[in-house]
DNA sequence: CCTTAAAAAGACTGATCGGTCTTTAATGTA
DNA sequence: TACATTAAAGACCGATCAGTCTTTTTAAGG
């Protein structure tokens, strides 16, 4: 990787934990200025706004929560594993963060849904993808009769995410696990019910 | 109430709309002189600063889905009629919110969580009084022998909570209703395990 | 109605905002 | 190593930020 490339991943990676923190208009540019340690010039020679480094950040801490997700989900084949599989990523979420702030997609639809269309899209596309991994994996489940035929995958993918992320947000308020430890322990239930 | 009650009130309600669609950092004070159609003059004169009206604005905000809560509980007596009236309140949460832009609680939690101490206390008490809530009602059911004696009353007020936050924000994020009527009917099943 | 106290207006401040542009320094290549 | 290219520095821009203060207007009480 060029001196440049390298430069530019780190201006992205910084940035992604500060708007993951700050949220995006809680961030300035002489945030970022300081937290890479470079003046405007060498920010604005890799982006042409903030708007589209913040794009790209985005798109950086949801790739690196995606990476976990791949990362536990690889070996297992069973749909109920790999559900149990996409929970594991959960159990050291304050501890291990795959960033820190919390979860990109909720902080990021929080403070975009309103007011910041671009943003606002991306948001939404992380979260459909994040859906349809859960979708295709209880679609498979019912086919293998893993998992009841009455069951619908919209409502689980539904159900879980809800769930994650309102725990992830008590546990993040007050920065106490055991909000999530309860929020995981109800959706393994759910996910032995289907 | 006198004419500057009057004034600082509406004060707070547009700024409580405001921060709650934006986010603190997000609006700013020339976005509330809009809002009220007042000069710099005219809300300085009832609020030191601007974070001093957000806090304010924060409460009544709060204030507004408590309000919800007490009209949705009056009358009902047996404890899992009373869960299943916090849960009505968000049965045309998109269409008759109590505030706009979506539960004050999670957005100031997400937003303030890793830099805002101030509001990040509030956003605690806040979710202190809506755990209690659904904690003394679970207590009493179990009393009652309404309830297993081996619920737990915290676990319950976690799975409410985490499951209606997470709920709103996806039917917030598509601007769709389906998901939070997903997670209620989950939430109703549980109520009804209880 | 008149007076007084308070509410609101709005000009002003210094700081910071996002962004530009020219200059300088570093890098990759021949 | 010399050169061409590009990365980074940093001064600079107008706009906007939160907040102050004096002046004008309004409302409340006698």
């Amino acid at each position: 990787m060029s001196k440049a490339q390298e430069t530019k991943t780190r201006i992205i990676e910084q940035a992604a934990t500060l708007f993951n923190q700050q949220g995006y208009s809680g961030t300035s540019v002489s945030d970022l200025m300081r937290a890479t340690g470079l003046q405007k010039g060498g920010i604005y020679n890799h982006f042409v706004s903030k708007d589209e480094l913040a794009l790209e950040a985005f798109d950086f801490a949801v790739n690196c929560v995606q990476q976990k997700f791949m990362g536990a989900l690889k070996g297992k084949r069973q749909a109920g594993d790999r559900l149990l599989a996409i929970l594991s990523v959960y159990e050291n979420i304050l501890d291990n963060p795959p960033i820190q702030g919390g979860c990109p997609i909720l902080n990021t639809a929080v403070e975009s849904d309103d007011f910041h269309p671009a943003l606002r899209e991306r948001s939404q596309l992380a979260m459909d993808a994040w859906r349809d991994l859960i979708r295709k994996i209880v679609d498979k489940g019912i086919m293998r009769g893993e998992f009841q035929a009455t069951v619908n995958a919209d409502t689980v993918a539904t159900i879980l995410i809800a769930t994650i992320e309102g725990s992830v947000m008590l546990s993040k308020l007050y920065g106490d696990v055991s909000h999530m430890e309860r929020g995981l322990k109800h959706l393994k239930l759910y996910i032995q019910s289907l």
